[in-house]
RNA sequence: GGGGAGGUUCCCGAGCGGUCAAAGGGGCCAGACUGUAAAUCUGUUGGCUACGCCUUCGAAGGUUCGAAUCCUUCUCUCCCCA
């Protein structure tokens, strides 16, 4: 097995790592943020202009690629990256947050998830083999293993339980991908435990022990409070084998990033950054602005001085008002290009102070500013 | 000039004697959003010395225990005919 991870530099007073993760499809600086396109396109911008900011790794969704196109669309395009003309890497969540988001509509059993299709309540069953699979199909770069991820505040049989289920398929799935002919992806394990200490150790020392090429932290927010996330995050990844590539699922406001990244974590991914930018607020190092407030109607400035958007370079805080008042789509479109290149060079910022061995500093003031209003 | 329809809380629009400070939608304002069932969702939207009171349904009078709802006059808007 090759190694994906390649440590650069240790920070000198946290766990923060700067390093770089190997793929068939570029080389991934770390650690890094992922922007999420779960059915093969970045909510509200060009694959072009995600690659343009700097971005070569992005998420795709097994549950939602094999609902619509469908595999039989993908194999005959030869995967999603000729499909949606992306040609970076592709990492594609399991199925296992749907377990969790679409609660309602599924049953586990012993073998995998039995969904009912939240298009048209037709009926599916995914198992730890057929969703990797699928990922064949979709020819992701990072394939992650079924999990099944559980809300806050469960017992602890059913967290258990969860936990359990989530280990055996990891191994059937580990050892399914070992043998299969033709499959290139490299699969990611999820750690689970809800939030139960030692079913956490417990997790993070087994998912370790499967020995996959890299290895998530799954199960984090949830729904839980921020502190439980903290506390969750920095307990768990303690565990986590740190020669691999490290991925804290599902995390994406600047607060939680710095978290993961001083625990060492070198990759996350989040819809928050596309999702709010389509309702309107953007990032920026004072916080975050809601775009649809009054008070910016007559802001000639720019949403963040200095961003190299294209709604910084070319349009005002005033127009992008004007544009989410009046629903226009181009609105959300020139706000997740925001937001996407603000969290870009938010990570190069970070990397940056890794790498001159001032982290915690940067933590500190930044985190400072941005909730100084 | 003749005939008809109508003026409702920021806007559109329901209500046609009490359960109406008044449905619903829009707008406005506020809040949420974290491995995407989300370009979505939630809340608020007359005033106050607030579990009660005051003002409000074109205007002024009237009927009634009680009116946005009924009657009279006035006024304004729209449509048709001359």
């Amino acid at each position: 097995m090759k190694q994906l991870y390649t440590k650069i530099h240790q920070d000198k007073t946290t766990k923060a790592r700067l390093g770089t993760v190997t793929l068939d499809h570029g080389v991934v600086q770390t650690p890094a943020f992922m922007p999420v396109g779960t059915n093969g396109t970045v909510k509200g911008i060009y694959h072009d202009n995600v690659k343009k900011i700097g971005y070569n790794l992005i998420l795709g969704n097994t549950y939602h690629l094999y609902l619509r196109p469908g595999t039989e669309v993908l194999d005959s395009f030869g995967g999603l990256r000729n499909f949606s003309n992306w040609d970076g890497n592709i990492l594609t969540d399991s199925g296992g947050f749907q377990v969790f988001s679409l609660s309602g509509l599924r049953k586990i059993k012993e073998g995998g998830v039995h969904f009912q299709s939240h298009i048209d309540g037709s009926k599916h069953v995914f198992t730890p083999k057929k969703v990797i699979d699928i990922q064949k199909s979709i020819g992701s770069d990072i394939c992650m293993v079924l999990d099944v991820c559980t809300p806050p505040e469960i017992p602890y049989r059913a967290a258990k339980e969860a936990m359990n289920t989530t280990h055996a398929w990891a191994k059937t799935a580990r050892e399914y991908g070992e043998n299969l002919e033709g499959f290139k992806g490299n699969m990611f394990g999820i750690v689970q435990g809800n939030f139960y200490k030692d079913l956490r150790k417990e997790s993070a020392e087994y998912i370790s022990s499967l020995d996959f090429p890299g290895i998530a932290i799954g199960g984090l927010s949830v729904g839980e409070e921020k502190n439980q996330f903290y506390d969750y995050l920095s307990y768990t990844a303690e565990y986590v084998d740190d020669k691999k590539p490290r991925y804290v699922m599902g995390i994406g406001s600047p607060d939680y990033i710095l978290a993961a990244v001083e625990n060492g974590i070198d990759l996350f991914d989040c819809v928050l950054a596309t999702r709010m930018a389509r309702n309107g607020a953007v990032f920026t190092d004072d916080g975050v602005v809601t775009l649809k407030k009054a008070i910016h109607k007559f802001d000639h400035g720019p949403i963040q001085e200095g961003c190299t958007c294209t709604a910084c370079q070319k349009y005002s805080r005033a127009y992008m008002h004007h544009m989410v008042k009046t629903g226009e789509m181009l609105g959300g479109m020139l706000a997740t290009e925001h937001n996407l290149t603000y969290l870009y060079n938010f990570m190069e910022r970070i990397r940056e102070a890794i790498k001159e061995d001032r982290f915690a500093q940067f933590k500190k003031d930044y985190l400072e500013r941005f909730y100084s209003k």
